[in-house]
DNA sequence: TGCGAATATTCTAAATATCGAATATACTGA
DNA sequence: TCAGTATATTCGATATTTAGAATATTCGCA
């Protein structure tokens, strides 16, 4: 894989990094909202739910439609919801492992 | 889905969001290889190296076993070449509607 | 026209990430 | 034990990210 598409998968990976912008895709994951519908729901400041989606914005992660005086976003393209979704997945075996080996400490470190 | 889980989530993401670690798990794909090996592949300085392996081991993305002299590092979690996958296709989409878009725009902006 | 609501942008300080140079550590074999 | 190879860590300079405050823009409606 070249170094331009290795940066540019790298760079979708980063405006994913940060905990904000996943809360807006989950809320956003099956419909459509307004700017104002996600400041609410996540409790977030004005301005920076703005910086935020600037970010998904700026990667085409969302894409916004005007309504009068409003702004509608959406997930641009449905297999970033996959790529949640896989991820999801990724993380519960994760914490399944660490489940596990928290357990396994304690089986060693427990008196018989 | 609580704070914890999805600051946990961005990190994962994070720890994706560097071309060179990129990089670094498209040679671990389908086997384990030594630091030495991962830096002649991918033409990288030995401490930028470690620095990057160093990430993405202190996620438990990689996890590394040790043989003598050297150091072999594989992807700890198959799920996680999922998630680069489905990554892979959505940027293929993303590409794909990119090149629609130039094509749309040479057509109404050449001549008839 | 002008007010108020919704949204975006700019600015600044603090925190974090990145690189290469230098150095440290661990292991092998003579 | 010593030299050499493989890998990791530390350090300092620079760049990027982030939050919130302040401000700007856009639109609908009285």
């Amino acid at each position: 894989m070249q170094v331009a598409l290795r940066t540019y998968k790298a760079n979708i990976f980063r405006a994913l990094s940060h905990p904000t912008r996943i809360a807006i895709l989950e809320v956003l994951r099956d419909h459509e909202l307004s700017a104002r519908t996600i400041q609410e729901k996540l409790g977030l400041e004005q301005a920076n739910l703005s910086q935020h989606l600037a970010i998904l914005r700026s990667y085409q992660i969302v894409v916004n439609r005007k309504d009068g005086n409003q702004v509608f976003y959406s997930i641009r393209n449905p297999v970033l919801v996959q790529v949640l979704d896989v991820m999801r997945q990724y993380i519960q075996g994760s914490l399944a492992d660490a489940v596990q080996m928290l357990g396994e400490v304690e089986f060693e470190g427990s008196p018989r």
